[in-house]
DNA sequence: TAAATTTTTTAGTCTAATCTAAATTTAATA
DNA sequence: TATTAAATTTAGATTAGACTAAAAAATTTA
């Protein structure tokens, strides 16, 4: 059995080694967990020992199958634990992570599949990421980004890359979720606003904001 | 914010001390927590430090105000869960207790009191203990032991004082629950053993059965 | 490509929670 | 009450995970 923090260095490499590909670097991780690089290292050897991850000396890390299965089991908690909370628990979806972070490392996998079960099976969490089953498979749909939607195309929310909670609460304000139907009316070439419809109103958003909003055409 | 293992012991000294009057021994803990008893005097000097425990050198330690209150919330969590997991995912009474005792450790206040409103403000937990609300008050019937009851008189079962898995399957195999009406037939002098009406089937138990089942007459 | 910079690792230290073994205090018993 | 037994505490060691500071390797830049 893993320790919680084998657990959230398992989950921040998985995590890191889906954005860049190739070995994950020591910095990175310690950014993500907030440690300094000597504890990273350390912990390294440690995930190497136990052949969770290849690791060799100034190369990075990267996960073995095994450790990649270790870390969507918690990937897979996390996110059933998110979706209970904002649909059962009246948690909005910007508060769920902290406490998920918490609740992805309870040890049991009947309350894990039961939890499952009562929620019906979900495939995405709330904030539009998939949610890996019981065999640990996950469909992720096609999705692209906000920005990169052709002028007068419609297409709907199914997503967000940035999950901070100032984020999501600047979505929520402009009343933008998952499910939003959205469109872009205009681009401002001068400083790469854009005009956008969603849902019944327009409104005016940023080429950053664009960036972070993921969208099924 | 205390650590896991704070917590663990302040529930211990809780529940130790709700049995016993008095101040509670550093053996009863290690038994309890399954450490040794040097471990457990320095715990009791970490929290007595802290203000959560009342300790003077061989003579055990009591709770203090706070101590009962953090106590009392980690118990309204671990009752609540233990509701929870019963009513919605599908755990037998006698499953719950470890997964509890994880999940009594998440800290979010907002958590416990959605969990609460979502399972209807429950007053007690699946073995008919008590769940302290959200003032960490909790009122717990005048129940009285099974092997209390007088011959004849009928009661209710309303919860269990042993709690292990082993008695809990065992009243299961017999249909005694919470909520099952129950009745002393006859006691038999020779060897203590009770004839007893439960629901519709009579049955044979022995005292010490009768010795961990509350019932309201 | 040599020098400068950045990244990573090593070596040694710290803290919380545990342990064992020995010493001390309290409680039980003869 | 003196002795024995049991409970408790102290002293010193261990482990996991983290840290700082210094050394070593890799990368970038001139």
């Amino acid at each position: 059995m893993q320790t919680l923090s084998t657990e959230d260095y398992l989950k921040a490499i998985y995590h890191a080694s889906q954005s860049a590909s190739g070995t994950v670097a020591t910095t990175s991780i310690a950014n993500k967990i907030g440690a300094k690089p000597s504890s990273v290292t350390d912990m390294f050897k440690k995930l190497s020992e136990q052949k969770l991850v290849k690791y060799e000396k100034y190369q990075g890390v990267s996960l073995t199958n095994e450790g990649v299965k270790t870390a969507l089991r918690i990937v897979r908690k996390h996110r059933l634990w998110e979706s209970f909370l904002v649909s059962h628990l009246n948690f909005n979806w910007d508060e769920v992570h902290q406490v998920a972070e918490q609740l992805e490392h309870i040890q049991s996998e009947k309350l894990t599949n039961e939890l499952e079960r009562f929620l019906d099976y979900p495939t995405h969490d709330p904030h539009g990421d998939p949610i890996p089953n019981r065999a640990l498979f996950m469909k992720s749909y096609n999705k692209i980004l906000l920005a990169e939607l052709p002028l007068n195309k419609e297409g709907v929310c199914v997503g967000v890359k940035d999950n901070s909670s100032d984020f999501l609460r600047y979505l929520d304000r402009r009343q933008i979720g998952i499910g939003t139907p959205l469109m872009i009316l205009h681009r401002e070439d001068f400083d790469q606003s854009l005009h956008i419809q969603a849902g019944n109103s327009t409104l005016m958003i940023t080429q950053k904001t664009a960036e972070n909003i993921y969208i099924k055409p």
